[in-house]
DNA sequence: TTCTCTGCAAACGCTTTGCACGGAT
DNA sequence: ATCCGTGCAAAGCGTTTGCAGAGAA
């Protein structure tokens, strides 16, 4: 529980009324490594509570968003992934399996030298191909595609 | 004209029928460097092209993608953008004009170590912020918001 | 003739909006 | 009594799909 209470006081911080559904929102995000989607979010908090409405779940992820306090992963088009994660890292997503893999980013802190004068605020790495797990699946069956 | 030719044998290369509209898609995106979204692309073309259908240029763009002869740029959750160039850079987004500037990525070859054995095909750099101009802007208004 | 590119329109999926209810202060 | 978080339903927006017509080989 006093997890809870700082997930309150940051809450608080950003000037966003910590209530109960945004409290449990925000706890699940920091909880979770696997880039829920809002509709993710949704199926999983509703089983605790019940009469929570994806609209709740939406506008806190915004709310989460703008306030800096969740990132927003749009490594696919059609859908947006949020990552509690505030610490500098990159995904990897398999085009075969789709799921997204989370890696420390490199390093090389320097930034490019076309935004000297950008005010950098967010940096995301999205890398694409194909995990291990599905390599290895090619690779057991072989030629094995007629 | 003789470009036309070689946007021509690189969709030969990839399999790629090179109708007419195929290539003024391909050619357009090359030319290009708005990471335009189709709509964009549809709006441009169908100047020339009035009969050219939303559903075409969706198509095409596809299939560039899929070819790997364009980029998908997602750096924005709602729509697609696509990119002609293959060389690797990255994308830095202005959270205030919307605008999309290119940079080339940094040569740090280095792949992070979690991705061993992964095979990465695409990587993508994306970075957020307030670009150049939007920071002049805001400075020379000063406290000006009321 | 056959193949497939093209285009219209409808379907689709996810997110946002409008509005009213209800709990908290 | 006021404020605002919440939830339902509908609208919105870009993308995809189904199907029929046209053009190329």
């Amino acid at each position: 529980m006093r997890q809870t209470q700082s997930v309150r006081d940051r809450l608080l911080k950003a000037n966003i009324k910590p209530s109960y559904h945004r409290v449990r929102v925000f706890e699940y995000l920091m909880a979770t490594t696997a880039h829920p989607t809002a509709e993710d979010v949704f199926e999983e908090l509703v089983k605790e509570i019940p009469t929570l409405s994806r609209t709740t779940v939406h506008n806190t992820l915004n709310l989460l968003v703008d306030a800096g306090l969740a990132h927003l992963v749009t490594i696919e088009a059609h859908q947006k992934r949020f990552d509690g994660t505030t610490a500098r890292h990159g995904h990897f997503q398999c085009r075969q399996c789709g799921k997204v893999y989370d890696f420390l980013a490199p390093a090389n802190g320097n930034d490019p030298p076309e935004l000297e004068g950008f005010l950098i605020e967010d940096r995301e790495l999205y890398f694409r191909g194909v995990c291990r797990d599905c390599q290895e699946r090619e690779t057991k069956k072989g030629g094995t595609d007629s």
